[in-house]
DNA sequence: TTGAAAGCGGTACCAC
DNA sequence: GTGGTACCGCTTTCAA
């Protein structure tokens, strides 16, 4: 990562310079700083003061070619700014603190040629694992692409993780950390059919973004349980941006009006849909009702504070990490080739003051 | 980073294997992959055949250590998950990429024990600089604690670049990035002393964070302004969280009621304030009126939406990594042992709809 | 234009 | 317990 010599500036201090100023060998040095070798307690003071003297640090990219060096994990994530996301950052960089690795994050900002370029350079960076966060786009070459992704990864002693979308398909090594999006979907249109509520604007988000699809396939089981006709024209897909939401429900308010309740595809969707209501005048729950996804802090910022789906975000990280500290010490010999694990944690419906029986019966 | 030979797995390829395979030297390989020395269409070809067919990728650390190498800006963090951060790491991301830099992120979570720690650890990876986010909290220490930093990594060739904080003191080698906090803050309180308001519950912060030093002096100065009587019982301190907005609102309708404005000291306070006073069945901003700071996106997702002080983050970021890129280019002979530059940027007041007159006058 | 070889800063094996 | 030294993978003179 250093680039040649900072011009003019002062070279950094090597190894060899507190050997010298020590007066012992490079090896010895090493050893002192490794700790993992005995070394007498004399000649590890004397370098241990000329490395604060110097205020030495080994060169991290020095060690990791001679063999030692910190594993490293390698977030890649569409927006850093993204609540969901950053919660999952945490999870994984908390869990990556503790065992004492690095973790690098990069933002793709939606754009596959980006994506590519990030998983290689992180590949150049011999990193232990890339872990990509959210949904997918569910086009044409995505598993293929993928795929390609997992097998460059391993073959680099690297691995690949994805987190908070489905699992690739066939014999690929990556690892999937995802949660019960579906099943999830599933409880809150449940919990909005349960009070009453017929008429549902659904806003799913991206249509071809995995986690709507599953979202939106979630709430559709829901109807179906409930005998309750499924509606495609309250189905409004768009951004999972607050903005979508204020345009949807603005819309729906036109084109369709007469729905009871909002299912927001995330919990800033909700943030969105509220604001239009209440700019038409409409109260949230008395007259309409909300529900979002996600859980992020946001949903109980808003007033009133939202009914949603509670995601582990942050576990999922923590999971996410385990699993490839797990198969590196795992060792030689474990299974190669295989399609690696899949993991999927729960999710549940989390009920604050958003939802409210319908307006009449 | 790679950790020794993953255990019983496929060796990366190398460029000794490559040039062996296109049957080159590896200088070739070498000057091919640069791509900043000529080089043979005939060669090139071959060469870049065999590159794809082993899927090489060169090793990050060999590259750096023989002096070339991609410059890296490390960004330490208190909090991943804090809106504003977010988006100053986006800045300085979305700059870094532009200019095919790579970017750390690291979290202290507050703890100086882990700053260090990372200091250190970036050092070792051989930065071209550590970016450190956010208010500093003024212990005693700290200007020494920074200072020395700023020596080390200078030092080390790299650079340390304060962003959101004041600038040190004295001879050291840094780069301030601020913002006009105390003018931000005595815009804000000026709206609302000029809409009226006498009695201001102020909420500015943690009390030791310089960050919250800055906005309470600034709301001091305007009500010095309105020569308007500065009321230290309606100051309450405490942390950026809606818990802290929630409860010291509850615990001023109970101690000191009757101010009609909540001068919050970021957004996220303010959310914690708004829903106290709904909980008090107090309207806003009919009964009270509340602004906050920040303007982070969750400003405008409250009802009604918030009326705050716009901070540029995300342009920090990039001015920030602008100034580190500048150094850097500005090549040998730049003065140094200078204290290095520091910019300010500047703030101003986001009129939405949390503020109106006080209920009676 | 291309190749050979000397490092870059550490680690770890092999002697002493 | 220590010291010498052969690499790790790549870049970059220096020659050819």
């Amino acid at each position: 990562m250093t680039q040649r010599k900072p011009p003019g500036d002062t070279a950094r201090a090597t190894i060899r310079d507190v050997a010298e100023q020590a007066g012992v060998s490079v090896a010895s040095v090493s050893r002192v700083l490794s700790g993992n070798y005995p070394v007498s307690e004399n000649l590890r003071r004397r370098v241990m003061k000329v490395v604060s003297d110097l205020d030495y640090v080994t060169n991290a990219h020095a060690r990791s070619l001679a063999g030692g060096g910190t594993p490293t994990v390698a977030i890649l994530i569409n927006n850093i700014t993204g609540a969901a996301f950053a919660h999952v950052a945490k999870g994984v960089e908390g869990a990556a603190t503790l065992r004492g690795w690095l973790s690098l994050v990069g933002t793709t900002g939606d754009d596959p040629e980006r994506e590519l370029a990030l998983v290689n350079l992180m590949r150049q960076q011999g990193v232990a694992a890339v872990v990509l966060l959210g949904g997918a786009y569910d086009y044409d070459e995505y598993q293929l692409r993928m795929a390609r992704f997992a097998r460059s990864l391993d073959a680099a002693g690297s691995h690949l993780v994805l987190v908070g979308r489905p699992p690739l398909e066939g014999d690929v090594p990556a690892t999937t950390v995802d949660y019960d999006n579906e099943g999830g979907a599933y409880a809150m249109a449940s919990h909005l059919l349960s009070a009453g509520h017929r008429r549902i604007l659904v806003l799913p988000g991206p249509a071809e973004l995995t986690t709507a699809q599953s979202r939106l396939s979630g709430a559709w089981r829901a109807f179906e349980a409930y005998g309750v006709p499924f509606d495609r024209g309250l189905v409004r897909h768009g951004p999972y941006d607050d903005e979508h939401g204020y345009t949807a429900v603005e819309a729906a308010l036109r084109v369709t009006p007469g729905f009871t309740a909002v299912l927001a595809g995330t919990d800033v969707v909700a943030a969105g849909a509220m604001q239009a209501l209440r700019a038409a005048g409409l109260r949230v729950p008395d007259d309409v009702s909300i529900v979002g996804y996600d859980d992020i802090p946001l949903a109980s910022q808003l007033t009133p504070q939202l009914t949603t789906v509670h995601v582990p975000y942050e576990e999922m990280g923590r999971v996410a990490l385990r699993a490839v500290a797990d198969r590196r010490e795992g060792g030689a010999g474990r299974r190669k080739g295989t399609d690696g694990d899949h993991l999927v944690l729960g999710t549940h419906v989390v009920v604050r003051h958003s939802v409210a029986p319908p307006r009449r019966g």
